[in-house]
DNA sequence: ATAATAATAGGAATTATTACTAATAATATG
DNA sequence: CATATTATTAGTAATAATTCCTATTATTAT
């Protein structure tokens, strides 16, 4: 993967912010540094960055949203405000337990509650 | 909501696979019971359906799928095959351990661990 | 310097899903 | 039973997120 000034502004946003922003986000803050950039570019960057684990993707309804923070973490996910928070719920063990009950290597998790958070 | 033979068709094709369909595999199922169903139909119901709860809605990538399987369990997702299994490994106490440690009311859950099955 | 090629801008194409509308079918009621 | 009400449908158009395509530009190695 050779530099790119458009894929360091890209990284720089996204790991910068913890609102785990959708494409079209990362975008229109992009053109503030790089005003010509296209909606192409930050699909294909932040594909790039997913693929060498610099960021996580994760699934919010029917978009994807991007995730700066990349140390092991759940969320949840209110269905008022759709708020996303960082939390840490999975317990440690249950990799391995997965790893040996159903003979399934592991790569990545994703724990997800909705429901209502305290601002409502 | 009243009778319909076409909701009647997709309830049932949905929850006598363990598949986890999308839409338009339900779309070509249902159209060898009635041919001219369309599409929309399909989309309408199974959203009709999953707010009953008598179906629930997967996220699988970038596409929704469908499980007529309505006992809370969990996902392993097989990164080469795709294939999505069932399993039971969340454990029971973690809704009210966020509910006392968030103060967030948990409403539903999805947890799915992405890796390698054992046929590969 | 220059050659090789990864990355880009801009726009078109794709794909999953939803929205729209006139026609049809299910239910309630007289 | 007949009929009025209205939920549901078929068919199609529209939308929205994402990917694909191509000529041009920028990065890196030599």
């Amino acid at each position: 993967m050779r530099y790119s000034r458009q894929r360091e502004v890209i990284y720089k946003i996204v790991s910068e912010t913890n609102c785990h922003p959708i494409a079209d986000w990362v975008y229109d803050e992009s053109r503030k540094h790089i005003p010509n950039i296209s909606l192409g570019t930050v699909y294909r960057n932040l594909n790039q960055l997913a693929e060498e684990d610099l960021i996580h993707v994760l699934q919010d309804g029917n978009v994807l949203r991007y995730d700066g923070n990349i140390k092991s973490h759940d969320h949840l996910r209110c269905t008022e405000c759709h708020t996303l928070y960082d939390v840490e719920i999975m317990p440690k063990n249950l990799k391995k337990k997965v790893q040996d009950n159903y003979n399934f290597e592991v790569q990545s998790s994703s724990l997800i509650l909705e429901g209502i958070c305290n601002k409502h």
